[in-house]
DNA sequence: TGAATAAAGTTGAACTATCAACTAAATATA
DNA sequence: TATATTTAGTTGATAGTTCAACTTTATTCA
């Protein structure tokens, strides 16, 4: 353990993002699971911007989430097949889809909510708030680091 | 673009760290691409414990990468399969694989340094030092708040 | 208007993540 | 010593990620 510690230390931030993230997605679909709820963390990803605007386009759903068309066209087919989700071809652009929630899809978003809350808590504990605000800070600034050209 | 923006600001802690977990990813293995160099971030992040013990038992790089034991197993497969590190049977624990570079390996060690310094400046351009630290001490923290039961 | 181009989405392939179930070897304990 | 338990690693299944190639529909512009 001691050992394991010193090597932490030396990890560089890719290692640490990568390891966060990793703890996060497995923790919060433990809660999620232990509460009986059964959704990963992409899921609600998507879902999340689907409930603000009432509906969205895949391509939305792909710049919101920072992921591939070809991820969201796969997460939406895994929401679809679990009827939380329904796609409804646009009627001026048919080429897009406008994707809606279903009244299952709308449960579980208000049913999840806690469990996203529940995990942010666990998450943060016993981190200053002034330190929270500087990590999410410098994660947008990364993003607008990356972000195309 | 504006909208996006602005929907962005509402991004909370675990969309955040997922969108740039992916983007770094992503920039990354575009780096490596560019300098002709053929690795992912997964197996980067595998490579550098075996580098720097000289060889590593799966369970170590388990531990050390908070990788589940079963990415190991593949990621290794992966890495065997290009002819970057070979698996030694343990003579004292026949339980155990003793994971070592390859002299492949230990080049492509050597080559993909500077990509990865390449990566950082890119990822933490015009963030502040001071901030930088305290990012990485957030990210230690959730990990010590997250790690085990 | 008609042809080139761009945009939205899907599909296939290779890789990674997680869970559960499994094998084989080491350790603990009765 | 014999049995039970733990540990290291693998395999199969399902989900998500990325790239490249593709279809269909819109848009551009000559």
């Amino acid at each position: 353990m001691e050992n394991k510690d010193s090597l932490q230390f030396h990890m560089n931030m890719g290692k640490l993002i990568s390891s966060v993230h990793n703890m996060i997605t497995r923790r919060f679909v433990q809660n999620a699971h232990e509460a009986g709820l059964d959704i990963s963390l992409d899921q609600w990803m998507v879902l999340g911007p689907i409930h603000y605007h009432g509906d969205a386009s895949q391509k939305l759903l792909s710049d919101f989430c920072f992921k591939d068309k070809t991820s969201i066209t796969r997460i939406v087919n895994t929401l679809e097949k679990k009827n939380l989700v329904v796609r409804v071809p646009d009627q001026l652009d048919h080429r897009v889809n406008r994707v809606i929630l279903t009244n299952a899809g709308k449960q579980l978003f208000n049913d999840v909510l806690p469990i996203m809350n529940k995990t942010k808590k666990e998450v943060s504990r016993d981190i200053p708030e002034s330190d929270i605000e500087i990590f999410k800070d410098v994660l947008t600034k990364i993003i607008s680091n990356l972000e195309n050209e």
